[in-house]
DNA sequence: CCATATACGGAGGCATCCTCCGTTTACAAG
DNA sequence: CTTGTAAACGGAGGATGCCTCCGTATATGG
């Protein structure tokens, strides 16, 4: 009360700041490693920090999965303002698609707690798919306004199609059957396949008929 | 060693057999509601066995989560066989994929359990891929056969997509989202989408361009 | 009915979770 | 620069859950 605001609590402190991202740095490298299910308090050893520390930045272990969670939506949505100016509309919706396989190609054990947070909070989760759809959104409206997709599909749907075909990636080649996948997917969002089926709009990559191509 | 063969070990105990299913049964209605973490005391608890006995069946928490995603498994093969003799090809193959959809309502807390059983065990995976791949296999190729769908997406991708469209149920309304992402998905699949757009093709039910429906 | 292999249950050692509080430190005012 | 103080730090320790081990109970074959 001494102070002339209650609404500004005073400048949060440096060093606290920097633990907090040592702590999220850590995390994402300790889950990523050794499984979601990896004791906090080696985050904590990990980040150089006390286990209490850890425990006042993140109270539970579930919200320090959604901290983490949070950052990597962030830095996707950043991705979708940065292709809005691509030239190619449905090309920046396939790239932005694509980003998201590689981005997930790199969390192997990150992505059993995603799971759990996205069953978790539902305030995060809000977020997140808000943020995510938006990006989504953007790009969508831009290939639908060009006349070159079709316009009953939500955001929303592509989105939880994307999310499903990154989300079986514990084979060798997950990733190459995900980008198949993603562009079969797009194919289908076409209005004109280019004629009558979607397979002879792709002329070069494509081999017909082959289930068992590697 | 006194008895004649090493191979035969006896007949299991009637109890034994009971008190596997009791736990297992136990288990899917624990996860179930409280989550994939639960304590395993809590399942033997609910079981009505010591946890002594909960451990001798199932080694560890993964191995428990195994044995109830092997058991669905087993359910969603059963059902794919009986539908190879549905007139329609590609009704059956959609009946199936929408089988699955409300399959995984009824499990909400079990989700995140499953998806860690998806990236633990290889055999078990190698597995209920095989199991459910050859499920849509046949559902798959009757539909080719029959020059309803295209010939170049395997049995292997339409699984992958179909966990993608079940995997996120965590709002109301998930279900409708999945259903209509599963109608695309045939949609994309089919040689001819009866016209230009694929859209045309469903007269009744579909709303143009509103991505704010409930 | 008996012998015995098999299964049961839960006590207890061990690891991890999470809270609580004495100590340390960054920041601002004098 | 000095000093007061709120904020952050760290780790000891109680609580909880994991899993093993072994004495007791029981189903099954003879």
């Amino acid at each position: 009360m001494t102070t002339s605001s209650p609404e500004i609590v005073r400048k949060p402190r440096a060093d606290a700041v920097r633990n907090r991202e040592r702590v999220l740095e850590a995390a994402k490298a300790v889950f990523s490693a050794g499984g979601s299910e990896a004791s906090l308090e080696a985050v904590a050893r990990h980040a150089g920090v006390g286990i209490g520390t850890l425990y006042r930045h993140f109270p539970t272990r579930q919200a320090l999965y959604e901290a983490v969670y949070r950052r990597e939506v962030e830095q996707l949505g950043d991705l979708a303002e940065q292709l809005q100016c691509a030239p190619e509309p449905v090309e920046a919706l396939r790239r932005w698609l694509r980003a998201n396989v590689e981005f997930v190609a790199t969390k192997k054990g990150m992505v059993a707690a995603l799971a759990l947070v996205a069953h978790g909070s539902t305030e995060l989760h809000a977020y997140s798919f808000d943020r995510l759809t938006k990006a989504i959104g953007t790009l969508l409206a831009r290939a639908v306004a060009a006349g070159a997709i079709r316009d009953d599909i939500s955001a929303e749907d592509v989105l939880r199609a994307l999310i499903g075909m990154c989300y079986m990636h514990d084979q060798p080649g997950w990733q190459t059957t995900a980008l198949r996948l993603l562009d079969v997917f797009v194919d289908g969002l076409r209005v004109h396949p280019t004629g009558a089926a979607a397979s002879a709009a792709k002329p070069a990559k494509k081999k017909v008929s082959g289930p068992r191509s590697p």
